[in-house]
DNA sequence: CGGACCGGGCGTGTATACACAATTAGCGCG
DNA sequence: CGCGCTAATTGTGTATACACGCCCGGTCCG
């Protein structure tokens, strides 16, 4: 493997599981070393890094690690669910065929094996997530815009922007098979909209959709252990009393 | 100046203004001798370029300046005028005081005495242009959102998706006055709805207004002339039958 | 005469060394 | 004893040198 991607994964992963801290300074030289590679493709990544909107640049040069407040997350939130809206909108009026609409079929009706359960445990909400992902995937490529799947790209590629980025945490909550029933209730209108050419309506649910992470949000921000579920949760400040 | 900015700034001119041809092969060793710089700072200018979205790495290792076709560029203009629609609404939502609009008003009242004129030449287009932007600013800023902010950002580095990237090659257009009126009564629609609190009628004019520039681009695509005055121009791929 | 192997040049990826700026600590002077 | 200045250390920004892989061309052998 390349270094220059060797750095940028584990960094990644240092930042989002909190190893390296919010408003942390990166001193290239430590970070080089504790890495194990080289200033040049440590600065590759960083620059990558700088572009995923992961760290920020210090006026004075050099890095730091990004903290996101509350109004942040939720105007990230708000963007996906306005792209998936657009994409939604734009499946819908592509008019697919039915076997364009095959594999959200499939995907749905995997959701729906899971959701239909009795009794969830942990793995079966790491599948549902696996699913969701791969049903919001599904509509945007049924919209057929690179420009739109980029824009995309870019936001969930904030880790609390991801569509299945409070699923996990969700799983705490006493009513959380009822907010899946729900969520699921609403991959089936989306189906059912964008199959019948409804682009209007496709965007509304789809908008919709992406406010039940954005309530998820508001609970975890006041729950230690739901917050602790959400990837990148460490980035986030001044989210609880105390840490 | 920091020879890496040296290096991104020389680079993006030259790929917008086609020295560097579409689909070009960038090699680093020429590349820095052009630019008189030298590899390292060259590569971060590659890795930022690549982020923007101006050229891709190639498989096989290296970078290539990016070709872009109608459709892409289509898409583009959407999700802006998506973006700026979202943005339009939460203006709106926000509920701004008169003093919060000041700024609105004042760029509307600038548009307008260069809209008045009787007949317009090219300085009267590059006015609009600058007037343009600031008053899609105004409002981006207005939304107080950031990540909307920087989703918008990326977006309009896309030189062709940004707000005023058709109005100069409109001006060749006999009836290219008469555009502009209409451009700017949904600027004043626009200012209008948000003052008055109406979030869905300004997100809708948001969106309608960002299709003057998609049909421009119909237009441009079909015309010699008007397409040279589009920055970014040489980007697009099989836009006539001859260059 | 053709195919395969070998060598050289070229290009990317990485490491390292150097230049310059900033900050801090220590020392000297007031 | 305190303030200021200087010197050293540290970190970023840049240049360059090195390593490895790839492709191409030439040559040698079958």
């Amino acid at each position: 493997m390349k270094q220059s991607l060797k750095a940028l994964l584990t960094l990644r992963e240092w930042i989002l599981s909190g190893t390296l801290t919010a408003d942390e300074r990166l001193w290239e030289p430590a970070l080089a070393k504790r890495l194990e590679v080289s200033r040049t493709p440590l600065r590759e990544a960083l620059v990558r890094l700088e572009g995923e909107g992961l760290i920020i640049a210090a006026p004075e040069g050099g890095y730091q690690v990004r903290a996101f407040d509350r109004a942040y997350l939720q105007g990230a939130i708000e963007v996906r669910g306005t792209l998936e809206g657009l994409a939604a909108r734009r499946a819908a009026e592509a008019r697919p065929s039915a076997a364009a609409l095959k594999p959200l079929h499939v995907t749905l009706d995997a959701l729906d094996r899971v959701v239909a359960q009795h009794a969830l445990d942990s793995d079966d909400f790491d599948a549902y997530m696996t699913f969701n992902e791969r049903f919001h995937d599904a509509i945007l490529r049924l919209a057929g815009s690179q420009p739109l799947e980029e824009a995309l790209a870019r936001i969930v590629s904030l880790p609390f922007a991801s569509p299945s980025a409070f699923v996990m945490a969700q799983s705490l909550l006493p009513r959380s098979h009822e907010i899946l029933f729900i969520a699921q209730d609403q991959h089936r209108c989306l189906v059912e909209a964008i199959a019948a050419g409804q682009g209007a309506r496709a965007e509304q649910i789809a908008r919709e959709h992406a406010q039940i992470a954005r309530r998820n949000l508001d609970v975890a921000l006041g729950d230690h252990a739901m917050l602790e579920r959400v990837s990148g949760a460490p980035l986030i400040r001044a989210c609880l009393g105390a840490v």
